[in-house]
This record gives C-alpha cells, structure tokens and sequence, in this order.
DNA sequence: GGGGTTATATAGCAAGCGCTACAGATAAGG
DNA sequence: CCTTATCTGTAGCGCTTGCTATATAACCCC
C-alpha cells in the first residue's frame, strides 16, 4: 500500500461517473461542479487524481472509447462486407438509445462547436473519427479484395457513406430519435450496399 | 424618420456578422466580446437593438433560415421523389462545403450540447430540423400517390433517413470534408433511393 | 436655441467559471 | 510518540461571462 492517506473514493467508479456527465452535457457544457457532485468528490480530490478538466475528459473518452472500438471491431470481424454495414449500423442503433447511458455519442457532441480553448479537445475528437472511419474503409478494401464486394465499388466512399449515416444517427438520438426509428434508418441506408 | 439619434450601424449588416460568429462557434461558444467585436458596436447597442444574446441569436437564425428553407423548397419543388432527393443531397454538398460562409450546419452545431441555460435554444433547434424533415415526409408522401415513388415505399423511414444523412454530412463538413466527399456521399446515399 | 428622445462609449456590476492555498485528517515508518 | 506523505474539505483566488448604470453625443420638433 503507498504512504499517506488512501483515496476515499473509487477513481474508476468516479471515472464513470465523470463519462456520464460528460456525455450528457458536453466538454464545456459539463461544469467542474457538474462533475464533482455526479462524482461525490471535492474539487482538489479531482485535480489530485486527474490533473485538470482536460486530462478527466481524456480519461473518460478513454472509457468511452473502449465501449465503441469493440462495438466497431466487432462489426469488423463479420465475414462479408454486407455483413459488416449491417452490424455496424444496427448495432450503433442499439447503442445510441441505450437507456444505460446517455443518447448520442460523446465524440459527435463534443466535436462540433466550441471556444477557442476546447480546440485541442475538438482536434482530439475528430481525430477519433477518423480513425474509426478508416478502419472501415480498410475493412471493405479487403472485402473488395476477397471478393465479396463487387468490383466497382468505391470502399473509401462507402466507408465515408457509413460514417456520415452513423454521426446523423447520433445527432438523430441525442435529438430523441427511438431505437424503431434509428435501425429503420440504418435499413434504409444499408440499401446502397444492395444497389 | 425616427425621433432620436438614429443608429450609426446598418442592423442588418451587424446581424450578417453575428450569424457567422455564431455558425462558428455555436450559440454557447460564442461570447457577448466576439460577437460586438465582429458587428462593430459596442454591447449596449447590441442590448438595445436585439434585447440580448438569446434574442440576437433568434433573429440571426431566422436570416440563416431562409437560406436553408430556400435550398428546401427548391429541392422540393422538383418533379418526382428521385430528383428532390437528388437537389436535397447534392444542394447540401454545395452549401456546406460553400466557402462564402462557415462550414457545417447552425442548427446541428449549436443543437446537440449545452448547458442548462441554452437548452431552450437546443429545443427551438430541434423543432427546425423537424420541421424539415416533416417537409421532406409530405413531399415523399405525395410522390408515392402520384406513383413516381414505388407503393412500397416507405415515405417517412425515407424522410428520416435523408434527414439523417445530411446531418451527418453536416458533421463531416465541420470536420472538414470536402464539396467532391460530400457529393460522394450523397451519390451513395441516392442508391438508396434506386434499390 | 432649448427640450425631448434615442443612440453611443466607458466602465464596471454580479455570477459563474476553472482551479488552488491552506489547514486538518489519516495512513506508514521510525 | 513524532515525522513524513498523501488525501480531504473549506474557502476563495483571478478571470471571463452576460449584461447594465451612467454620462455624453446626435438627431427631431418647437
């Protein structure tokens, strides 16, 4: 056990917390207030344990983050291409109106607007999906490759199609939308796969 | 004329000013200094002309909602489901990607986080993007009676889903995607119309 | 020119923000 | 026990926010 006082309060559980908050209100919408009576903690329990309101954020996309790699990578390892769109967009259906956490997505929210000191943070988030939109774009690359997607059909362009859908549908969520009404949508959009 | 000393700025110029202050930075993320800053008048005259930020922002909105109400009706105005869906998609390209102005979508930007005191401005926002898509919705439902969209179709899943795609495109525009990505993902989307 | 009315510029208010100094509390090592 | 090290709660710092009190300037009517 380290010397000193031991921390009170369970830094992962107050990290969930924090995800909650800052999934429902934003990086600038959440207040330090916000986020340290969501975390039953003071705000020097905060800046011991997490430096500022940035690195809190970034340990909490961290968290955020895990949820939606292993919803993408497992939309990625299905066996063709079809498939794959499939799962991805009606899963991201299920996911976005979880009543288990907040509507929408964390990176969509945080990404679009802020002042000039939440630029790193915005940089951050767009980076985020960029990533996410390449691993689909090199997944349907391979399908191309294996055959199981036709051979005139453009996977950058697919992969951005895709992209695109699922921030809508995110923006669709965090504006109400039911789960019926988003994996209608994500039917619909899979149509361009079959055309 | 009006009794008094008249106003050394033109209203409608400074209101020009104040939207793109805020197509930039969101209702939040835009402050009171920015705002009299780029108009170029000091905050009492910004007080007395326009009430206060939430009431600048109204009127603002109003003028950016003309411009995206005209690229509707003229959308809307085309002869059968396919060419308004064509208009809807391909017009939102060009004016996202438009470098007269900021890129993305006032009414995605400043709808999807907030503070608590903006959540009325976040609701006045979602009530505008409804009101679009319900536009879109009664078009789509009068193309299926008049038979240019097959009796299968599904009016209101295709309004939504076209919704969704350009407000995913609005993300993609902030992020800073091209006008020839977005028309990429708008020739994509259309398929979905062709399927 | 004087009176009335409305705009302007300066300057600053109260409130909320992110963050921290400080003192007290709780542990381990001696 | 005392010392050292770390965490906790209170209280408040400096700054920015949206907004405004006040005094002055510019216009019309008489």
């Amino acid at each position: 056990m380290a010397i000193g006082r031991p921390r009170a309060f369970d830094a992962d559980r107050a990290l969930d917390r924090a995800l909650d908050v800052f999934w429902r209100k934003g990086y600038e919408g959440a207040t330090i207030c916000d986020l340290t009576e969501a975390m039953g903690i003071n705000p020097p329990s905060l800046y011991a344990a997490f430096g500022n309101k940035e690195g809190l954020f970034r340990k909490a996309l961290d968290r955020y983050w895990r949820l939606r790699t292993s919803l993408l990578d497992e939309a990625l390892a299905q066996p063709t291409a079809r498939r794959v769109a499939e799962r991805l967009l009606h899963g991201w259906a299920k996911f976005l109106s979880d009543p288990c956490h907040p509507k929408g997505c964390l990176t969509v929210h945080g990404a679009l607007v802020s002042g000039e000191e939440a630029d790193c943070i915005r940089g951050e988030l767009e980076k985020r999906r960029a990533t996410s939109q390449a691993g689909i774009r090199e997944r349907l690359k391979r399908a191309k490759r294996e055959g199981d997607l036709s051979a005139d059909a453009d996977p950058p362009a697919l992969a951005r199609f895709l992209a695109t859908v699922m921030e809508g549908m995110a923006v669709q969520a965090a504006s109400g939308a039911s789960r019926k009404e988003l994996d209608r949508v994500a039917a619909t959009a899979l149509r361009a796969f079959d055309a």
